[in-house]
RNA sequence: GCCCGAGUGGCGGAAUUGGUAGACGCAACGGACUUAAAAUCCGUUGAGGUUUUGCCUCGUGCCGGUUCGAUUCCGGCCUCGGGCACCA
């Protein structure tokens, strides 16, 4: 027990540091109970240890820390891991800037950031934690990647793929922003490659159909981002014929169905395969060169810009377009994506605002299908791609354009010439990268016996240590020979090892199943842990992995439910994103060298002040800009707890000795509400009693509910600024020492999940013995909590003009002699009728006079 | 272009179910304490008006609607942020 010594002044830099030592021997760390508590995971996105970490991570752990701090104290049992997503590109280019092997830097870096959680008081248990790049874990992502391989979800395929020519290797589409890299922001370009994909879009139905699992806890705006991601649209696959060459016919995905009438032309991408074969003409033939040298000049960001201008060409081939017979030209074009649909379109001018723009410059003909009033228009401006009545369309005619998608498509489906036909934007993942840093991809290349998955009992692909890991195009393993050259598993001939390496979101796609059983080496999860702590209750993360690590997880997750290996289909219940903190109207950035680094702030106030201050902000799922005075304000609100709790803490010990009768040493007491019960409070003594028990249901409503940190501080704000009028209005000989340590014990444990440092500081000064943080989280009681008195409000008209204190549920025909009575509103109401009284209890009366 | 958010004092924000707009904090100003400063404490702080210790009018991006009553609900617009995007 430590007893009271000069204390005056508030000195976070000696409490926190002596504190984390006590708690890390007294493993205060780990929050886990019991399994027949219930249980709860608590999970931030781990993070990459490229250095230090920055004010996002802060908000971002520290949100998390909370909510597992205050839920264990209500008799949970929480898993609440931290990890590093060690492997990857940031690590990587990292240690090449800093001349070090990355295996070093990437250590080092973990090792600064373990510290700093630390320092601000993380209650993560670093015995369990996890490093993806540890061959203990990568042998189990290696492990998944085969089993993948063997259920047909993992492909090595040819395929037009994102090339980052800084960062020197390929990246998967969720990783382009813009056009952009995502890691370097250099442009990316396209090249046509053999890869490895994981067929995440065969899932792309499942990821949509699921997303009411996640109605309750994810918030609207990130399902949306994935919606638009996967990009779902409804349609129908319709074959043209290739005229003059019996037996091709060339499929394209067309959301509107009803203009099939209006097409005039048809168009390939320039990079679709079947150009080359169907040229016939050597003058078509040169052409054509000629316009796809143009296009393959022109930039993806180029291409896929509204304003450039189009251009293409006529390949001198028809195709039959079978609902009306009608042989149309078949067109390259630049505008044609062969990555999204079939790579071809059917052209409608009159209804396509791009193929208008095309038909009008090369003179092809515009037909008018749908029109808005039934009458056929000659000439427009614009294609009119708005609903309407099919016309010139045959059989059809007359037909609404909704209607008429739904026939056209069943005639379709009669003739076997098409089909109803749902597209989706996503594609496949594509996994491979050409770099060092990262889990090799367990596969072996035999000369006879062709791609051979390496045995599960090889695993795990050890990443050499001695490489040259400079990017250079190919993987760097590529050139280690000891590496590359290896024996065939199935016939022991000479064979060759794959040198690509993984993506760093394929090992996290699954950090959270390792977390249960971070230590197990017989398998990639315990799945008894798994069956007890999974799915994870409640995850916070930033909203920028919306379309990347959120929709991968939740796609592997899928694969390993229908493995039979997971019970549930979906890894995270409950997602938080935090918001984004600003300075200077600006994303804090390295790169834009506008950066408060928290340890800049837990150096000077200490980490209590950064939790609060972080906390307080703002609501934590808003961006918020950093203002230095604002952390001022915060360690001045806690030099303000600090004296008064110090000075309660004397007054309680001074008491105690002259045993004031209104004293009572006990504490806990049994039954706390009737020992107040049957004592005489005075009236601020009453509002404090009420204001504790209204502080505890709101701290814990705005905490665990609401996720509104900001506003549980301000309410324990608004605690203290009332303990202090008590502190400084009644005489000490006159205070309740028992209400005055039920308030400054309760304030602490208020305050602990947020600012665990002075909490526990403060608890152990007054003599308590063991930790804040495994006492239990109070209770608060309603009655208590219950206003005696209530303002209400007199309105005359809806308008204010009064207001008076009255009981709790006076009744309706009280208040309104009160309100009658009233000269303020007489004033409003005399000579006047009344044409209406509206009583809301507890609220207000509203007098409705005609004016 | 389509989809999702958001818009409240000098600033960050609060108002949880349609019921007192501006809690809490920051900044600013005035005062107390001090030789002085820091720290601390007290007070003022949406705008305008006024017969000034009280009261009145206006006020939550803009216009309109529903309602006794709207920051909150509905319709239309504006601005900002985000997602998708020559996506067929």
């Amino acid at each position: 027990m430590e007893k009271i010594s000069v204390n005056k002044f508030y000195k976070p830099e000696e409490i926190e540091e002596k504190l984390t030592k006590k708690w890390e021997r007294e493993k205060i760390y780990s929050l886990k109970s019991d399994k027949s508590d219930p249980k709860y995971y608590v999970l931030e996105m781990f993070p990459y240890p490229s250095g230090e970490p920055h004010m996002g991570h802060a908000r971002n752990y520290i949100i998390g820390d909370v909510i597992a701090k205050v839920l264990s104290r209500k008799g949970y049992n929480i898993l609440h891991p931290i990890g590093f997503d060690a492997f990857g590109l940031p690590a990587e280019n990292a240690a090449i800037k800093n001349g070090m092997h990355p295996r070093e830097s990437t250590m080092a870096n973990i090792d600064r950031m373990r510290k700093a959680l630390k320092r601000i008081g993380m209650s993560y248990d670093f015995d369990d934690e996890i490093i993806t790049s540890d061959p203990d874990y990568y042998k189990w992502t290696q492990w998944f990647f085969l089993m993948f391989y063997k259920m047909g979800m993992a492909e090595k395929k040819e395929a037009p793929v994102n090339w980052c020519n800084s960062c020197q290797t390929v990246l998967a589409n969720e990783q382009v922003i813009s056009g952009r890299c995502e890691r370097c922001d250099s442009l990316v370009g396209k090249r046509i490659l053999s890869q490895w994909f994981l067929k995440i879009s065969g899932y792309a139905q499942r990821l949509l159909d699921d997303m009411k699992l996640l109605k309750e806890g994810w918030p609207e705006r990130v399902l949306t981002i994935q919606r638009n991601w996967i990009g779902r649209s409804e349609g129908a696959m319709v074959d043209f014929k290739l005229s003059g060459s019996e037996g091709i016919s060339i499929p394209v995905f067309t959301t509107r169905p009803d203009t099939l009438f209006g097409v005039t032309f048809f168009i390939l991408a320039p990079e679709h395969p079947l150009v080359d074969k169907i040229v016939e003409s050597e003058d078509y033939k040169k052409e054509i060169e000629k316009v796809k040298n143009i296009i393959s000049g022109q930039s993806d960001i180029e291409r896929g810009s509204a304003e450039i201008e189009k251009i293409g060409c006529f390949t001198g081939r028809y195709v039959i377009n079978t609902l009306n017979g009608r042989e149309v030209p078949v067109w390259i074009a630049n505008y044609v994506l062969l990555e999204y649909g079939t790579g071809a379109i059917m052209a409608v001018p009159a209804h396509d605002q791009r193929d208008f723009e095309f038909a009008s410059k090369y003179g092809i003909p515009i037909i008018e299908v749908i029109s808005p009033d039934g009458e056929s228009h000659r000439k427009r401006s614009a294609a009119y791609s708005g609903e309407g009545i099919m016309i010139n369309s045959g059989k059809f005619s007359g037909t609404s354009s909704e209607k008429g998608r739904k026939d056209v498509t069943s005639y379709l489906e009669e003739k076997g010439i098409g089909k109803f036909y749902v597209n989706y934007k996503l594609r496949d993942w594509l996994i491979s990268r050409q770099r060092y840093w990262g889990a090799p991809i367990p596969i072996i290349y035999c000369e006879e016996c062709g791609i051979v998955p390496v045995p599960e009992k090889d695993l795990p692909v050890l990443l050499p240590y001695d490489v040259d890991f400079k990017p250079k195009g190919l993987s760097p393993l590529f050139y280690c020979d000891g590496f590359v050259n290896t024996t065939c598993p199935q016939c022991g001939g000479k064979a060759k090892r794959e040198t690509d390496t993984m993506d760093t979101f394929v090992c996290s796609s699954w950090y959270f199943l390792r977390y249960c059983s971070p230590h197990n080496d017989k398998a990639a999860f315990d799945s008894k842990e798994v069956d007890y702590w999974m799915p994870v209750d409640q995850y916070v993360g930033g909203i920028e992995h919306a379309s990347m690590h959120l929709i991968y997880a939740r796609f592997f997750i899928k694969v390993l439910y229908d493995s039979g290996l997971l019970k549930f289909k979906e890894p995270f219940i409950k997602y938080f994103p935090h918001g984004i903190v600003y300075l200077g109207g600006q994303k804090m950035s390295k790169s834009k060298g506008n950066i408060v680094n928290p340890s800049e702030i837990y150096n000077k106030y200490g980490a209590d002040a950064l939790r609060l201050y972080i906390l307080f902000m703002g609501p934590a799922d808003s961006p918020v800009e950093w203002s230095d005075s604002g952390v001022e304000g915060a360690n001045r609100f806690l030099n303000r707890v600090w004296r008064l709790v110090i000075k309660n803490i004397e007054l309680i010990d001074n008491i105690k000795s002259t045993h004031n009768e209104r004293n009572d040493p006990e504490y806990p007491g049994k039954d706390i509400k009737d020992k107040f019960k049957n004592m005489k409070l005075s009236r601020l003594e009453m509002e404090l009693y009420r204001k504790l028990h209204q502080t505890i249901k709101k701290v814990t409503n705005d905490i665990l509910v609401r996720f509104n940190f900001n506003t549980a501080i301000s309410a324990v704000m608004e605690l203290v600024n009332l303990i202090y009028k008590y502190q400084e209005e009644v005489p000490d000989s006159k205070k309740n020492t028992s209400l005055v340590k039920e308030l400054t014990w309760k304030l602490l444990i208020l305050l602990s999940p947020i600012t665990p440092f002075i909490a526990e500081e403060l608890w152990l000064k007054a003599g308590n013995t063991g930790s804040i943080h495994r006492v239990r989280w109070p209770d608060y009681d309603p009655e208590i909590a219950r206003e005696e008195l209530v303002t209400i409000v007199f309105q005359v008209n809806g308008k204010l003009r009064d207001r008076m204190d009255l009981p709790v549920d006076t009744p309706a025909e009280e208040i309104k002699k009160h309100v009658l009575s009233s000269e303020k509103v007489k004033h409003y109401t005399d000579g006047k009728e009344i044409i209406k009284e509206i009583v809301v209890p507890n609220k207000l009366v509203n007098i409705v006079v005609k004016s």
